[in-house]
DNA sequence: CAGTGGTCTAGACCACAGG
DNA sequence: CTGTGGTCTAGACCACTGG
């Protein structure tokens, strides 16, 4: 595989393009999983950079599960791909990914105070305003799940047409508000009647349930979500790493 | 409240000192939140360090959510609190930390060549000999979750009365396997006629799944782990970002 | 324009692991 | 002891923001 040179004229940091090409170099098998790198003084001289550059590419891997470094010891390839945190992403962008064609129903959409709970999880005054919405989920042609979501007027106004062709979090995206935080509580318990009969299921089926906060880089409350998913369809995936 | 002043015969890197103090200003009030932090140059100054080291310290502050920094505008609190990443720890920890004095009963307990999809998950190759054994688990006396688990033989030899006294993490890191990074997978189903009995619950009631991989930071898989959780008494909590 | 954070360098010394 | 990564410095130039 060509492993491209370094660009000094590149907008693009050096460290990253350093980066870039140790993990092309460990992907396409030139540098051995399990194997160790050379130290990192020699390897700086060989592309031709200084070692604190050197050592910014290679925190960047080690950061990311590729590499791991021992004082005394040397760095050691642990892994051939690199391993992503945990996804911040909505059910409608990890659906479209997977071709799973998703598709959206309005059920209601409105603007109103924020109920307690709701304030309370987002963090603002009692009363702000919200636009309040419930949404099924389709994939494929199947419901998959039921969501209520909450999101602050004065953060974005939603429209039915926006959020039936789009899913949230593109839309809390493209106005700015990117979600990089987000709290998370996963649970399950029986449908009720209404549920199942939404979801083309049987009464007291179990459904995954899931509430989430989402702020922005800021630390501004993007989102508060309250959903429930269909357990025959539908499971969490999640990559942890401390 | 009094900072400490930063202390060079320390062991303790400047630039953990600094961020420490940082935190310290921020969390009693003295720099407000939603305030700007003095430019990187001063600051270094006032405190008598370099400027990569100050900036060692900020960016330690911005990765765990505590600050925000823009080109060209400056530095931001946007957190009094730290917000902690996704926890890798076991129910047994959770539990202890609440004050719900879990206790374990070990169902079963062999050595085992590992089934098919559990060597696929740890990574191992097919009959690789792993202690496997059933647990359930109880919170104030009642029972809570069942569990199964499979640990390489050559991780760690487990013995009853451990997992008994102790979480099955604990054990790990006590012997040097430091979960560090884990796939999860989480679901819900109805639970069999056999799974509610033990877990004292009727049968179809709804139930939390969990299975997860983990391995240490020398990307070495320590264990795999199948359970159940009565959904009515358990759900899962996590704070993500990205 | 002035002020901010982002990148990069060359070199120094230290702490730890292993033979 | 040698070799490794970990920390720290002083200074340079660049890129972006806002007035």
């Amino acid at each position: 595989m060509k492993v491209p040179a370094l660009d000094r004229t590149s907008p693009v940091p050096l460290y990253f393009q350093v980066a870039g090409r140790l993990e092309q170099l460990i992907e396409s098998g030139q540098l051995p999983v399990g194997g160790r790198l050379e130290n990192e003084v020699e390897l700086a001289d060989r592309l031709g950079v200084s070692r604190p550059t050197m050592r910014r590419a290679i925190q960047y891997l080690v950061e990311r599960g590729m590499l791991v470094r021992k004082r005394g010891i040397g760095t050691q390839i642990v892994h051939p791909k690199v391993r992503r945190p945990v996804e911040l992403s909505s059910l409608y962008d990890d659906l479209a990914k997977s071709g799973k064609q998703p598709t959206t129903r309005i059920r209601h959409l409105d603007v109103r105070p924020a109920p307690d709970h709701v304030a309370e999880a987002l963090g603002v005054p009692e009363g702000t305003e919200v636009t309040w919405f419930e949404r099924i989920r389709f994939a494929t042609g199947e419901p998959l799940a039921l969501m209520h979501n909450a999101v602050p007027v004065d953060v974005l106004p939603l429209r039915r047409d926006d959020l039936e062709a789009r899913g949230l979090y593109e839309l809390l995206r493209a106005a700015g508000y990117v979600p990089r935080m987000a709290d998370q509580v996963v649970g399950a318990r029986a449908a009720t009647a209404a549920e199942a009969r939404l979801l083309g299921d049987t009464r007291g089926a179990p459904v995954l349930t899931m509430t989430r906060t989402a702020w922005d880089a800021g630390g501004r409350a993007v989102e508060y979500g309250s959903h429930i998913y269909r357990a025959s369809r539908y499971s969490f995936a999640l990559t942890l790493s401390s």
